[in-house]
RNA sequence: GCCGCGUUGGUCAAGGGGUUAAGACGCCUCCCUUUCACGGAGGAAUCACGGGUUCGAAUCCCGUACGUGGUACCA
């Protein structure tokens, strides 16, 4: 099995979202497949959209998944320097190079005359604005400059730009892994900038650059890659030859949820869900952005309802493990098309791996539930406890809080609405009673307990059906929760008594 | 506008010439439980449209519609 290598570049602009997310665990899950590193590189060749603090933070998302790179900006490696600022001076000798070969040119055009230029093709009723062979003639560029014309602009310092020079009727074909054999007209494709003003490279440059230094074998990216892969190909073919070029996914987008487009961050604040991994603060704006991680979700639940949008192994199966995922993950069975994202159904994974995974991989979150909402835990084994009988009943960790306090504290409010119409004499009498049976019991265990409720019911000739009703409201405040006599066991004798003394003054 | 990509229930999806067109989420009904859940049993709901090809099309081909992405010195 060949080594492979894949790459993620994430940008750095802002949060992780499901797309991001999923596009490195996509990654991650053929490199390791393979046997392959796997590298997470970051872009930042746009320095006015560069935001402090992001690499860290997409590296803790990462973490938090399970999805760490081998080889990363953070951990160094052995093509560092990773950060694209850092490797400036290596794209200026590749466009220079491409220049010298014929390939590229440089364009001293400024914006002013650019906009000029696509509004005067809109005013001839042109199909196309791009700069392409049809109009690069008249443009201000080293193409129709002399040598000594330009050699001058140069000398003078003028601001330019290296653009890919992109011959017209050419065809350019490549197998993408997921799309089958694709094929582009390079009449349909423009002289994209590849060095910028400020000597940044673009995208386009970057990936092919660093694909190849990195010894990069295969690229996984979004789908909206996909127009200008030609530039990328046409790039490997001037410099490094087909050979060596990386095999291409094309992943499709996550859409929202109601209506139509690529998922944003704006659908996740509108329809009240999260759409990144974690918490993330702007800090140019101050503004937080929720995290799946924070409002409750189990890494595991994330990952695995990330995997199966878009994929599919082709069996029933839909609850996966990394492990299982790494295993049965084939790039042929991801899909062509976008798929909407469903948070009702986000929620339903997190369930189930609630129920699923072993407490002790979530206890600690748990217990900080609690403990934000001024419930210490000093008894574990007792937490432990509680866990156990609450998690069928809990999607989000913070329903641990609401399915859970009463374990801990006694209600200060009660269901009197529920209890009112069933409450007589009769009643006060029974529960008067079952204090004095209950305080006599020497073991207090479940069987015991419920024998003791249910003889005395029979004594009195009261309907347990009710009674339990009451008897629940008592000790948790309202009709929820796991059996109530399991509950008057794990809180203890003199707590129950406590509570049914409590609940029958307010009643 | 131009170019690319896509389209199986409300959503995620299996199936890729002959199937009663799987399964999951959500929704509804019932059972369990005199609580809320979990669990169990059922139910409603789908091949975008129009032409071909074929004995036969959700499946192959061509159009159309719709959606989506690109069309930046953003990635």
């Amino acid at each position: 099995m060949s080594k492979v290598r894949v790459r993620f570049a994430p940008s750095p602009t802002g949060g992780l979202h499901l797309g991001g997310v999923r596009t490195v665990l996509f990654n991650y899950l053929f490199a390791k497949k393979h046997g392959g590193d796997f590298i997470v590189r970051i872009e930042d060749t746009d320095q006015t959209r560069f935001v402090e603090g992001a690499e860290e933070y997409i590296f803790n998302c990462l973490k938090w998944c399970g999805l760490e790179p081998d080889e990363s900006v953070q951990h160094g490696g052995p093509y560092t320097p990773y950060r694209q600022s850092e490797r400036k001076e290596i794209y200026r000798q590749y466009a220079e190079q491409l220049i010298k070969d014929g390939y590229a040119y440089y364009a001293f055009d400024t914006t002013e005359k650019l906009e000029k230029m696509r509004e005067d093709l809109k005013a001839k009723g042109s199909h196309s604005l791009m700069y392409d062979h049809h109009i690069r003639m008249n443009m201000n560029n080293s193409l129709r400059l002399l040598p000594e014309e330009t050699q001058k602009l140069l000398d003078a310092g003028t601001p330019y730009v290296i653009r890919i020079k992109v011959d017209a009727n050419e065809f350019v074909a490549f197998t993408d892994m997921i799309r089958g054999e694709m094929e582009f007209d390079t009449n349909t494709v423009d002289d994209k900038v590849l060095l910028k003003a400020d000597g940044m490279p673009t995208y386009h440059l970057a990936v092919v650059v660093d694909d190849y230094l990195m010894k990069i074998t295969h690229a996984f990216r979004g789908e909206e890659w996909l127009p200008s892969a030609p530039i990328h190909i046409l790039l490997w073919k001037y410099l490094f030859g087909l050979d060596k070029m990386p095999q291409w996914a094309h992943l499709p987008l996550i859409l929202k949820p109601d209506g139509n487009g690529k998922l944003s961050k704006r659908d996740g604040d509108r329809l009240g869900f999260p759409v990144y991994a974690m918490d993330w603060l702007d800090p140019k704006t101050n503004e937080l952005t929720k995290g799946f991680k924070e409002i409750g979700f189990l890494p595991e639940a994330f990952v695995n309802l990330l995997a199966v949008l878009g994929w599919n192994d082709g069996t029933e199966q839909e609850i996966f493990t990394m492990e299982e995922l790494i295993e049965k993950f084939s790039i042929e069975k991801v899909h062509k098309g976008g798929a909407k994202f469903d948070f009702e159904k986000a929620k339903w994974f997190n369930h189930e791996w609630i129920k699923k995974l072993e407490i002790k991989n979530y206890e600690l979150r748990i217990k900080n539930e609690f403990e934000l909402k001024d419930i210490a835990i000093n008894d574990d084994a007792y937490l432990h406890k509680v866990i156990e009988l609450v998690k069928d009943r809990c999607t989000l960790l913070p329903d641990f809080y609401t399915q859970g306090s009463f374990f801990f504290t006694a209600p200060q409010q009660w269901d009197t609405e529920s209890v009112k119409p069933k409450w007589n004499e009769e009643k006060a009498a029974y529960f008067n009673l079952l204090k004095d049976k209950f305080s006599s019991l020497q073991f207090w265990e479940l069987e015991k307990i419920e024998l003791a409720f249910k003889e005395l019911a029979a004594e009195k000739n009261i309907k347990i059906g009710e009674l339990q009703m009451i008897f629940r409201v008592m000790l948790v405040g309202s009709k929820m929760g796991p059996a109530v006599f399991v509950i008057a066991e794990t809180i203890g004798k003199e707590e129950t008594i406590n509570r049914i003394e409590n609940a029958m003054k307010q009643f």
